[in-house]
DNA sequence: AGCTATTATGCATAAATATGAAAGGCTCGT
DNA sequence: ACGAGCCTTTCATATTTATGCATAATAGCT
């Protein structure tokens, strides 16, 4: 169907948090040859429950839903304390290894999470990789896992 | 000073989950004798950070940033575990007892939760009594607590 | 106190978002 | 293939939200 692969070209966009505003997914997605409207854009948002968030640099940016977000993470963080071996950084990756047949899984789980840190996801059988959108996400990111691996 | 009171004000106003649009709130604070235009309320929701989420009903409502959550929720499972004793239900209210002095504390979280099912709640030292708004959103509030106590 | 700088608010309005109504598509049963 | 019912999309527009600018309030000085 149409409606559903568009809302997945909208979370992929996430992401990437220049998002401030309907219009940005028109253009977006127009770039992707997925030519709608801005009142389909808002109907879309309705359906998957985004939200227009006040971002702390001043602006706005749309992201995934509270409840969800929140579920994704739990998984995520029982994946991780599961299957959690060991842990490389450098540069703007961060390579993290774990249980053979884990990667995958791990790796999704941190695509769903859309953090905007996040540049990209790669995960084979027993390793994950990940790639910051800059020196300074990378190391937020990796504060982000190492508090998801302590607990909390 | 004004604006911080008048921002705790509308924290708590959050958690009644008419609030569909930034006038509700304007109107809301007025029944308060405080007196805004919805100009403020637009400043206010950017500083704090609230969002406007699409509810699972077809509306829309105001809801604390996802952060603030998800870290208030953290709290929320550790103080649970650590002081949980015994629980108990009854129509709309659930009882929980906890060990000596957690009781305001684990009240205060959940409150802070802004959990739209709770009409109120209430702790003292060893315990706290959730009252839920209906019949149907106290059982899922007691769904939420059990999957908060069973890890996650 | 008086003066200045900073912050907060309201007004008016621009900008962004949501939605009713009409039109187009798709699916299914006949 | 045709039509009924159901989604989906667009267009036009109403509704809601954000913001520039002017003013008021507040806080800090001296």
């Amino acid at each position: 169907m149409k409606k559903q692969e568009r809302q997945r070209y909208i979370k992929r966009l996430l992401s990437s948090n220049e998002i401030e505003r309907q219009e940005d997914f028109v253009r977006l997605l127009r770039a992707e040859d997925i030519d709608v409207t801005q009142a389909t854009i808002s109907r879309d948002i309705k359906d998957m429950q985004l939200v227009k968030v006040p971002s702390v640099t001043g602006g706005y940016h749309y992201s995934m839903p509270v409840q969800k977000k929140m579920d994704t993470e739990k998984k995520l963080r029982r994946t991780l304390k599961d299957a959690y071996v060991s842990y490389a950084t450098q540069d703007k990756f961060v390579l993290i290894k774990v249980l053979p047949g884990n990667g995958p899984a791990l790796a999704s789980l941190i695509e769903a999470m859309h953090y905007d840190n996040v540049f990209g996801t790669l995960g084979d059988d027993d390793t994950v990789l990940i790639i910051g959108k800059s020196l300074d996400a990378t190391l937020d990111l990796q504060q982000t896992l190492q508090r998801l691996l302590s607990d909390n």
